[in-house]
This record gives structure tokens, sequence and C-alpha cells, in this order.
DNA sequence: CCCCACGCCGTAAACGTTTACAGCAGCAAG
DNA sequence: CTTGCTGCTGTAAACGTTTACGGCGTGGGG
């Protein structure tokens, strides 16, 4: 046992040389009885090839890299599941990033690149900024931004469409026949709050409805947040209809607000979110969402860098998700329960000691 | 350009011998002048370590492997979220498996360590097998399982106490007077779903309630089945004034179908989970549930390994994290929106096109 | 009978590092 | 001036593969 078998010990054993040992493996055309010899060797010793030696000759790693924001987020998660499977089919390894949506730390990640321990790089960075771009303009590998990237830039990409998402929201509000539609959005100097702000004009305009600044107002992406939000929102205008809320964690914060008011939902005030993460099914009652497509974009970016990895040189592609409206009880105002809602298994537990 | 610079490169740029430069590099003791010459060549070059090389001389990846059953699954999602940047702290890079529970695909991983592409693993196996522990035993590489262990066997074990964490929940139930307090159960073929009918007799007999058969209903691990059994069960003993559930998910059904019975949560029939997933605390009423320290375990778990891995030989560890109870609206009675909540950002998106 | 083609195999170099060892210069002590 | 340190550096081997190249034996065609 002690230092595993190497290509050397079953040479010896079967009494080849290194060469064929390694054609065998390969499988390259060999005699039949060196196949034998050599097959036999290596069963007896339970032979393994060392996947590191491998890369140095062959300049693959058969690893790749996930870069997420945030390894809590729901939205990176999504994409992580769909990612995974992608790249174990096509025979690669998943490395995992966390970057904590730091650039510093997304700019080690591509820097590290160079360190070839990878084939290809997948990342998601909350924001692009111009150290980034020139960070990515050198790196040594393959790689696939989930996101905003600015025009002209030639890297693969794959971006949602948060802004068409939110008139689908809209429309759908409208055709309920809501007319005082608030928006309760995130900080206008994000990239999702500026786009969301301005899908929400735009929606106005589509259905015919005043924008009317009395009816937006900004809250950070979080349930607190939210709360307070809507809370200044309904004392200034407590005759809105219907809010659209710019994540899910926010519409939580308005259906906590609307209950303690005693206002209903739908009845009185229907509400949607964004992002349809998992809670926006568990919440009571259940969330209507914009999905953005996070699993496929993940799926997306995957087949991008896999393409690039196989076919070589090509030029840089950008891939749009269409979002979809998710219709649940918030605005729909049916009975709930009907939705069979997701799969997760209890059983990562033990019994007692 | 072309082929990114290598020890050989600086060597000759700046004069001196490639050992030279790899003393250098790892900070040797060296003299001045020939520390500038290499720093400034190597500064010029943007060279960067090749990390495959350096660990096929090193024996060394610098990369643990973390095997989980699902990576949709939120108790594996918590350990993930704590391993990652434990393994970091420690320069180590996160090589994501996914085994979708299936016992083949763990042992594949398992020996695919041979290929020493990871200096150790983390595994978080459903069921442990007799191929599974004929493989560990063979592994070529420090592992941690995250789970149940046969006693005895010889490799780190982190584990969870789910039993106690039953008679956690039963107790305060109790305490607030309850005394038919039904338990709805997962499949007791699985390991979680016997430990936790243990815990759930075992509490019943510690605060001095009878265990009534009726009470006791058994579900699959998901929402929609928890609305079927708890209906079921309903209908069979409509005067129970508590429920334990088995996880978050069939407490979440057993809210839907209160609910619909005009049942008040907690006033006539009090509930709790278990779990503590984040729908936990976005279900309404939020929901008491038995924290298993799926967190906890997964720090532990890479500590265990980082320790192995530095400290080499030792005996085996088996460590049991204690459960803790999360007290919600579901069982306290008091209001709602008290608590703050996770924090979970948008932006992972992007505007439209 | 000679030569060549062909199929198979072994030798050796290469991938980019780390590191044991020896060599060399400078200097202090004898 | 020799000896022996000391401090630094270069040469070369090694990690475990893959693969270009040439050699060898066989058999068929001229």
């Amino acid at each position: 046992m002690a230092d595993g078998p190497t290509i050397n010990t079953i040479a010896a054993r079967a009494g080849v040389s290194i060469a064929s040992v390694s054609r065998v493996l390969n499988g390259l055309p060999t005699r039949q009885e060196t196949v034998r010899k050599v097959m036999a060797a290596a069963d007896e010793l339970g032979y393994v090839r060392n996947a590191v030696a491998r890369s140095l000759k062959s300049r693959r790693t058969h690893q790749v890299a996930f870069a997420m924001a945030d390894v809590g987020n729901p939205a990176y998660l999504a994409m992580l599941r769909e990612i995974q499977p992608v790249l174990k089919a096509a025979g690669y390894r998943l490395v995992l990033h966390s970057t904590d949506a730091v650039a510093a730390d997304e700019i080690d990640v591509l820097r590290s690149l160079g360190e070839r321990y990878v084939d290809g790089l997948i990342m998601s960075p909350l924001r692009v900024t111009d150290a980034h771009l020139e960070t990515l303009a050198a790196a040594r590998a393959p790689v696939v931004i989930i996101g905003q990237v600015p025009e002209g830039t030639p890297v693969d990409n794959v971006r949602a469409d948060s802004r068409t998402g939110v008139r689908l929201a809209i429309d759908h509000l409208h055709a309920l026949g809501r007319r005082r539609i608030a928006m309760v959005n995130g900080p206008l100097d994000t990239v999702p709050g500026a786009a969301r702000g301005a899908g929400y004009r735009e929606a106005l305009e589509a259905v015919g409805l005043p924008y009317d600044e009395d009816l937006v107002q900004i809250a950070d992406f979080y349930r607190p947040e939210g709360r307070r939000a809507v809370a200044e929102l309904l004392a200034r205008r407590p005759d809105v209809d219907a809010l659209m809320c710019a994540n899910d964690l926010i519409a939580l914060g308005a259906l906590d607000v609307l209950r303690d008011a005693g206002r209903r939902v739908p009845e009185d005030v229907a509400v949607a979110g964004m992002d349809d993460t998992d809670l926006a099914a568990a919440s009571w009652p259940s969330l209507t969402s914009v999905s953005l497509g996070s699993a496929e974009r993940g799926r997306v970016a995957a087949e991008l860098l896999l393409e690039r990895l196989n076919g070589g040189e090509r030029e840089p592609r950008r891939v749009t998700v269409p979002p979809r409206l998710v219709v649940r009880a918030s605005t729909a105002g049916e009975g709930h329960g009907a939705e069979g809602s997701g799969a997760e298994g209890s059983g990562a537990e033990g019994s007692g000691a």
C-alpha cells in the first residue's frame, strides 16, 4: 500500500514498458495480449490514474470554477443547481468560490486562473468595475459572466431581463383591474434597482396609467426594510390597491405590514414579488413572483463555457434569458394549497448518540 | 502572451537558475540582489505559479471535496455555507460533488480519491451501506463523514441528535399546557424517521403523557404529503392540540390544512417543525422549529478535516452537535414580525438588453 | 533472396515545479 | 598559504503522466 501504484508499478508487474501501459489505459491500438496483461496488473494493484500528473502533461484539468457572490442567496443556488449536472455530464469537476460580492475577491479569482487549476470559469459578479474588465481581458482561461457587462466587452455573457419582468407583473396587475399600483424598489444605484425602476415607468405607460412619484418607495433588498418601506407608503397613500416589490423578501415584508394593518391580500391589496425563490411558495398567502430564470441562466452559462472549452475560438456570445411570471395567491385570489410546492428531503440528520 | 511565463522564462530574464527563482518565490533565504532581480522579472512578465505542477511535486493539491447528497436541500446548503469559509481561510479550494443521494455515486466519489485531485473529503451520505464502509476503509485520503456511521467505524464523524431535538420540542409544547401532542413523522425505515419516532416516545414518557398510536401519522418528508397526513390525522383525532412535525415541509403542510379547517395556530393547535430552514421564518405564522445544527456540523466537519490534514495521524473522532429549539409564532402565540428574518440580497440579476 | 511496409513496442523527453547535493566565493582562523 | 566555515547558487533528479520517434520482427512483393 504505502504509496499507491503508478504506471511504473504496473509496467514492472506486467513486464511491459510504461508507454504500453499508458496506451492501454487510454485505449490506443495495442496487441490483445498486452492489453490483457496490463489490465490484469492494474486490477490486481487497484490502480487509479493520477489526475494531477495527467493534467500537467495534457494541460487540461477537467475542472471548472463557479464564483458565486453569495452562497446563501437562493438565486445563485438555483444557478449552481443547474450548472453542476451540466458540468458533471461533460466530465468536469466543479470548484466553488464564494466572493461575498467583494470586488477584490472577484478579481483575485480571475487572476488565479493563471494558476491553471481549472480550465474555465463561470462568474456572477454583483457589479462589474473597470478593474474587472481589465483583469478579464488578461484572463488566462475562458470566462462566462452571468450578469450585466458593458456593451462590447469581449466575453461570453448571460443576462436576465428584470425590466421586462416588471412589465409582466404590472400588466398582470392591471389586467386584474388594479389602478393604483405602487412600486417598492431597491436602491436606484444598483443595477437591478435601476432596471426595475425603468421597467415600472415603461409598464405604466404601456397600460396607460400615470406615473406618480408618491407611489414609489425605496427599500433595501431585505424583509425588515420592506416592512419599513411599505409602512411609510401605506401612511402616505392608503389608497394603493397593488404593490410591485423588487424582490421576494421585500414582498414578504409587505405581507407582514398589510396583515397588521388589516388589509386583505389580494382582495384589498395585491402583492407581487420578484426572483421566485422558494420562499414565495412557502409564504401565506403564497406569493406571485417574477422568475428571472436563475436556473436557466446557470444552465446556459455552463453550456456556453463547455462549447468554448471544446470548440476553441469563437465570437463572444450574449444570451438574454426571458423572465416568467408565476401567479400565486397574493394576486390571483384563489384558494391556496393547490400548488405542489417544491421537493426537499429531510435526512441530513442522524439520531442521538 | 502565447504560453504564459514559467519559472524558466523568469530565470532566463533575471539571469539566475530556476532553483533560485523557486527559492525566491517560496521565501527561502536568498541574497537581496537576487530577490530583487527575480521579483522584477516576475512582475514584468506577470508570472503566476502553476498550481498543477506544484501539486505534482509537493503531493498537496490544496483542494478539498464536499460531496453533498442534494444541492437543493437547505440542510446541506447550510453546511456548505459554513464549510466554504473555513476551508478558504486555511488556503483550500472547495470541489463540490452532488451525489443525488445515490449510493453508487457516493462510492465513486470515495474511489476517485485515488486520483489525488483533492487532499481530503467531507461527505454526507443519506445512509451508509456496507459497500460504503468497504470503500471507506481503502480510501486514499482523509475523509470526514457527516451523518450516522456504525459504531467503531474508523473515520472522523459528525452527527446530529434529532432524538433529543424532538424531546426539546415536546418539552416545550408540554410546558405550554398541550396534552394531546400528535407526531407527523417521516418513514420509519429512514434513519431520521426512526430516531425521531424514538424521541417522541421518550419525550412523552419523560413528561408523563401516555403514548397513543392514534396520534402518530406517517408522511413523506414533503409538503403535499404533510397536508395529506395531517388531514387524515385531524379526521381521526379532531381533539389534538399540538403537532410535532418531523421536518419543516411537513409542518408547512400542516399549517395549510389547519388554516383550511379554521383552526387557529397556535391558539387551537400549536405546530412545531424540524430543521429550522429559512422557510420556517418566512411562513405565516412563523414556525417554531428544532435546529439540528446543520451549519455547525459543517463547520466542525471542516475543522476536523483540516486538523487531520495538518496534524497527520490521530484517533478517529466522533462529534455530536446538540439540537436547539427556535421558538416562533406557531407555538408561542405572540405577534409575528418581531423577528428580523434573514439576509438575502437581490442582485443576481441584470436589466433588459 | 532482398527489401520494404507494417504493426507493435520501448526509450526518452516533456509538462512546471521543488529540493538534495555539490560547487564556489569570500572570509576568519590557524 | 592552507583549512574550513558560511552563505549563496546552480545542476539535476524527481513527481506521474503522455507522446514523438525509432527499432524490431514479421510477412509479402519484387
